[in-house]
DNA sequence: ATGGCATTATGCTAATGA
């Protein structure tokens, strides 16, 4: 199974992209962030023409997710149990035998400001929601734009980036306690790997052409699904494409 | 590098993103 995550940064905009992309890539599995569009407007037509099931969960101008697949998605899930938050952030689903969490964190915005608390707070629901959901599903990706880069080499200068926003140090505690304690695996870092490989790279100031990235977009599986991990690479193509989403796709070979 | 970009909306400036 190719699983996929891509922060499409506005699904009316990226449309032919995304239909582009969906035929180059082939996933079987692909999940989508910042979709900026309310259900009632979602492009369900375009993308069951391209072959594609879609679960979503969006809203007006900011946030939003979707998971499209090949196989009709099942016991669907809309938000973390239990922390009330109105903004579009998550929705999970059962794809065939794999359970996919679909993630969109919030960004944070400043060290030390109220969104920054948010963000860590947010965080600190969706820990114990994975871990509830891991024992039920023992087949689980955790996948999207998680907004933080876990490590000194997924930032393109790490001393200009240190202890700031998506870099500092209780962001990376709350990411950590993914791998560490829901017991999930960085699919990306299962494999060796090109060095200054990002996911994300700023509009401004030809950061794409300078690479001036980070990479805050991930896959992380549960032990049974890292096991049988074939590959996991970041799609840079869309990237160099006229008006692109400034995220780029991550894709995962699953068995 | 400290923003010179992109997207959206009771829009033509402001909020948000990362």
């Amino acid at each position: 199974m190719r699983l996929a995550t891509w922060n499409v940064n506005s699904l009316k905009v990226r449309l032919p992209h995304l239909l582009d992309w969906l035929a180059r890539a082939q996933p079987d599995v692909a999940c989508l962030q910042e979709t900026k569009t309310e259900d009632a407007n979602f492009p369900l037509d375009a993308l069951r023409a391209a072959g594609y099931h879609a679960v979503y969960c969006g809203q007006k101008a900011y946030n939003g997710v979707a998971i499209l697949a090949r196989s009709e998605p099942r016991q669907v899930q809309h938000g973390i149990p239990g922390f009330t938050d109105d903004p579009k952030r998550v929705i999970a689903a059962t794809v065939d035998e794999t359970r996919v969490a679909c993630l969109y964190a919030p960004n944070g915005q400043a060290v030390g400001s109220e969104k920054y608390r948010y963000k860590l707070r947010w965080y600190e629901a969706l820990a114990p929601w994975l871990s509830i959901e891991l024992q039920k599903h023992p087949r689980l990706a955790v996948v999207g734009d998680l907004n933080v880069a876990p490590e000194e080499r997924d930032v393109h200068d790490p001393k200009r980036w240190e202890g700031q926003i998506h870099f500092s140090d209780p962001e990376r505690a709350a990411m950590r306690r993914l791998i560490d304690e829901v017991r999930l695996v960085d699919a990306f870092r299962l494999f060796p790997q090109p060095e200054n490989e990002f996911s994300w790279w700023d509009y401004r100031l030809a950061a794409f052409q300078r690479n001036w990235g980070l990479r805050i977009d991930h896959i992380l599986l549960s032990p049974q699904l890292a096991t049988g991990c074939l590959g996991c690479t970041i799609d840079k193509s869309t990237r160099r494409l006229e008006r692109p989403s400034d995220h780029a796709p991550v894709i995962a070979e699953l068995r």
